[in-house]
DNA sequence: GCCAACGTTGGC
DNA sequence: GCCAACGTTGGC
């Protein structure tokens, strides 16, 4: 069955517009166990995901992507130079993974987290519930109703 | 830039 | 395995 998450992205690292520039793009960079679990074990293609715009002008949701392939390595914890290598990790023991992340649109308008906290409908959102985590669960209707505001 | 809320690290 | 100290996230 198809799920929905929701991704979080600081636009002045990587936007929705540079995921739609790109087509699609290697999730990386992301070092905590709890996303990378949900990433490794709960997500499949075809997987719908929320592209959340954090520390931005206008924080909220952006528009919409999908998952096309999972559990990829993710090769820059090997990459000493980069700023999100683990020493931990070996190539033949990498605990991080990757997915594939395609685009899919871009919302007519950003839903800001204001609007999303007013409406009583989203206030179960796991976004709320556990603060910080990069990757979260969406629930049908929570898709729903975020798709229909940003698409107004 | 502040700071609350969490996650991670490391000494014991 | 506990827990204090430290680091990170992310809204404001």
């Amino acid at each position: 069955m198809k799920k929905y998450w929701l991704i979080k992205s600081e636009p002045d690292s990587y936007s929705i517009d540079d995921l739609k520039k790109d087509k699609s793009t290697l999730w990386e960079n992301i070092r905590n166990y709890r996303a990378r679990n949900i990433m490794r074990d709960e997500m499949q293609p075809g997987d719908l995901v929320f592209f959340y715009h954090s520390m931005a002008k206008l924080t909220g949701i952006a528009g919409i992507g999908k998952v096309v392939q999972v559990g990829l390595p993710d090769d820059s914890a090997l990459d000493k130079k980069s700023e999100y290598y683990d020493p931990k990790a070996t190539k033949d023991k990498n605990p991080w993974v990757a997915p594939k992340i395609g685009f899919v649109s871009k919302f007519k308008q950003v839903v800001t987290l204001e609007q999303i906290k007013n409406n009583k409908k989203l206030s179960g959102m796991s976004l709320f519930r556990v603060p910080r985590l990069s990757v979260h669960p969406i629930t049908k209707s929570e898709f729903e109703i975020i798709k229909n505001l940003g698409e107004k």
